[in-house]
DNA sequence: ACCTGAACACCGTTCAAGT
DNA sequence: ACCTGAACACCGTTCAAGT
């Protein structure tokens, strides 16, 4: 009854069937051998272990991730466009953000994207160190965006009370903010203003000399 | 050779200190139990099963987590040294941010800090659903960077060929660029530069429609 | 009320043996 | 080169039995 013949890749695309659904979690070599029917020994001469396993799954779809194209006209917009394309591409792969993230390789997923931004930020007039600050500022606002994001997804309602913290008197005798924090936040509509804020606040920003602390030395220039 | 008492709280130091150094996937009931000298069985029966033992680690660090003060005199400064200060009582704890992380319950954690910003944004002018607004927008990037960073940090060197692709030509003719997205970035002041934007963006920023997309209705001021 | 050992149903991985 | 079953060393959890 034996399979005439396993190849990695169809391991590979089995796994990734398997953990698209339930997350690589429930994912066990003797399931995985039973969806192949295969023996779980033959698994492991093609793929290592498990852990390789989960790696190749990884790094197969970092390559998926295509190059964004920015949308626009002037380069604060088109830098926001490059952010909203970014969130949706990981959105529609839930499970996959947080494997990239436990493997560390968030910065490599976002390649295509750091080359649009880079772009875009020079048109907009930065140059060298604060250029890529500003890359990476939007970078790590949209990836933190995202992760935030996504916990809070899993996690409905949060502590009790947290209702009654935001009285009207908490909040600053402001009804409206009280509210406003009450009720869950719209993230879209949070995504947007908060990127475009980012981005507004480093086109027009001021200087290096920051006025609170001290700053090293920058020992590059010769 | 029975010990005399076992406590829930026996349980749960013990288990804190084992994940405190190793983190959470090295924590066993089998390991836990032969570091408080009882049988395995002996710790179900103080904290019900391996999941809500965790849940009450991170509960527990959840509630150690103090109320935050700002410093500086303006508005604007004294939200970014908010979320320094965020930033900084989560580094200490290493662990635990994935922990909270993965059990959604970040909000809550940030429940204190989240109030400090309530006001200070609030001094600042903001009032109703654009203090909302800015306030989760500084949290949101201060949790995202924070998660980001440890990323980061657990994984040194990302992929073969970072550095070829950034060479000059890539970075639209900017070696500088080029040199700075190369190297590995400065989280201290990176931080400290994108929150200061963040919050220069939001505080400066315009009013409520958006240029390029649809915004939903709002359906609350009745 | 609290503790115990035995047992169950799982894991990932190794290895010697097959073809 | 590829596949196999048996075995090892682990897991978390349940349960009947003790005091």
């Amino acid at each position: 009854m034996a399979r005439s013949s396993l190849t990695r890749e169809e391991v590979l695309s089995a796994a990734a069937a398997l953990v698209r659904q339930h997350g690589p979690q429930t994912l066990t070599m003797r399931k995985l051998a039973a969806e192949l029917g295969t023996a779980v020994t033959s698994i492991y001469w093609h793929v290592g272990n498990r852990e390789s396993l989960l790696d190749a799954l990884v790094e197969r779809t970092v390559q998926e991730m295509g190059t964004l194209r920015p949308a626009g006209r002037a380069p604060a917009p088109r830098i926001v466009s490059v952010a909203r394309a970014l969130r949706r591409e990981l959105r529609a792969r839930p499970h996959l953000i947080a494997m990239v993230h436990e493997r560390g390789l968030t910065e490599r997923m976002f390649l295509p994207a750091q080359q649009a931004l880079v772009h875009e930020v020079h048109a907009a007039g930065l140059r060298g160190a604060r250029a890529a600050a500003a890359v990476r500022a939007v970078q790590i606002h949209t990836v933190g965006f995202l992760l935030v994001e996504r916990n809070r997804e899993r996690s409905p309602v949060q502590s009790p009370g947290e209702g009654d913290l935001w009285s009207t008197s908490t909040a600053g005798g402001d009804p409206a903010l009280a509210r406003a924090l009450t009720r869950p936040a719209d993230p879209d509509r949070l995504f947007h203003t908060s990127v475009r804020a980012l981005v507004d606040g480093l086109l027009a920003g001021g200087g290096n000399e920051g006025p609170a602390d001290p700053e090293p030395p920058d020992r590059n220039r010769g």
